[in-house]
RNA sequence: CGGGGUGUAGCUCAGUUGGCUAGAGCGCUCGCUUUGGGAGCGAGAGGCCGAAGGUUCAAGUCCUUUCACCCCGACCA
């Protein structure tokens, strides 16, 4: 990709009210646009991001046996009628009528539509369990949306929902599931602590989140430093300066960030939308469900507040936009070759082709946070400069050294 | 929804007790010169001062209403 083509620019100042790391430079860096409070475009560079992000997950999701599908976000009030949450979730839905006078709503949430597609299709045991995922926009009508990914109205989430003839076995997928999601956000470069928590409006059963321990973060948490024990504030036993129940190591509080959930709802929904399925002696056993949830968008503002420094992001290689970005100052004809070496050999490489100074493209690269810098110049001759994102020195290397190190 | 704040050029902002044709920096266009940490000179384009109503000889500035955005709170997969 030439930087010279690319759909946006960068600013050279932040959005004025831009508070969080992430906020201020996924704007500025032109990784997303706000068209309206919580609500944001995801440009170009954020789409490459949120791509990468959603393919780990898919690959974590699908080694499960799980299976990606795509609901409606426009969905009619009967559904959410039989379980009442029509009424229990009106604060947080957007719900209105269309022109023939009907109720519908816009999904916060799926567990009513999936719900409904399983008990017209599912009636044996043989057909399970099973685990259907998909990621989506949900809209959620939030009194205030703030900073700027981390709270949105419309944002993308990965949701998942698992059938089961039993509650030991819809235990077990629980249980794998929450080393699943451990592995989904280490693979995004954070460490998750999994909280007990209360399941807010959405239900009142058991419910892990996935917690990154974070200054922006909007959630209050009690912790360990030393091995993964956590529990949020509202509902914690223990207090800092506790020892931990686990380890014995001193716990600390501090803010985080809720980068998922998971909710048991057993056999609540059986009940409520009449899904009932045949056990191995003939007798009539309810579906069990369970719902895992990971905000995607989220992720990505979770990912920019753990990686940054004073002067922009620093992607972890694994979600980062491009893997390197190739800078040619001095209109340096050797840099239209290595660009084309590159892309032929497969490399995601931003080509930084602009005829602006060299002061200003160290500095967007800085912004932009890709993890290889590669530098062209007179200087350099037939070899590169390449300095790491997350690193202060630079070595110069030919290119088939550059090859093995960006390949690797 | 309560409290606080902000709306003036694409962006960040200035604009005095109301007073001539509305300003700066950055960005953008053209030309020349530059090129290892957000370059220089010259020329240029770009505004219904968020919207509506009112006061006044005169409104970006005062009053009323309303819309939007941000922050704190309440709320929160």
């Amino acid at each position: 990709m030439r930087q010279s083509k690319l759909f946006t620019k960068t600013r050279n100042t932040a959005p004025k009210d831009a508070v969080s790391a992430s906020h201020k430079y996924l704007i500025q860096g032109g990784f997303a646009d706000m068209l309206m409070a919580g609500v944001y475009t995801y440009l170009p560079l954020g789409y490459r991001v949120i791509k990468n992000i959603s393919n780990i997950i898919r690959e974590e999701m699908d080694k499960t046996g799980a299976q990606e599908m795509l609901m409606p976000a426009l969905q009619p009030k009967g559904i959410w009628d039989e379980t009442g949450r029509w009424e229990s979730l009106e604060e947080i839905m957007y719900q209105f009528k269309d022109r023939s006078g009907k109720d519908a709503g816009l999904g916060a949430t799926h567990e009513e539509v999936i719900y409904d597609i399983v008990r017209r299709n599912i009636n044996s045991y043989k057909d399970l369990p099973f685990a259907i995922y998909q990621i989506q926009n949900k809209f959620r009508n939030e009194l205030r949306a703030k900073g700027g990914l981390m709270r949105g109205r419309e944002f993308m989430m990965k949701d998942l929902y698992s059938f089961h003839i039993s509650q030991e076995d819809l235990d077990e997928y629980y249980n794998e599931m929450i080393n699943v999601y451990k592995r989904v956000y280490e693979r995004c470069g954070l460490e998750a602590k999994v909280v007990e928590a209360s399941g807010g409006v959405f239900t009142k059963k058991y419910s892990h989140e996935f917690q990154i321990i974070a200054e922006a973060g909007e959630d209050d948490i009690i912790y360990c430093t030393k091995c993964d024990f956590a529990q949020n504030t509202e509902i914690a036993k223990s207090k800092a300066g506790d020892a931990c129940p686990k380890c014995g190591e001193n716990l600390k509080q501090g803010k985080s960030i809720e980068a998922g959930n998971i909710f048991q709802f057993g056999d609540q929904y059986a009940k409520d939308m009449n899904g009932y399925a045949s056990n191995k002696d003939g007798e009539k056993k309810p579906i069990f469900m369970a719902s895992y949830g990971i905000g995607i968008s989220r992720l990505v503002a979770t990912i920019v507040e753990i990686y940054n420094d004073d002067k922009g992001i620093i992607w972890p290689e694994s979600v980062a936009p491009f893997k390197a970005h190739l800078i040619s100052l001095n209109k340096n004809e050797e840099a239209e070759v290595i660009y084309d070496k590159l892309v032929k050999a497969g490399v995601d490489v931003l080509y930084d082709d602009r005829d602006s100074s060299a002061g200003e493209k160290f500095s967007d690269a800085d912004l932009l946070g890709i993890p290889y810098r590669l530098v062209i110049s007179k200087k350099t001759g037939d070899q590169i400069e390449v300095k790491k994102r997350n690193e202060e020195n630079s070595e110069i290397l030919s290119i088939d050294e550059v090859m093995g190190l960006i390949q690797k």
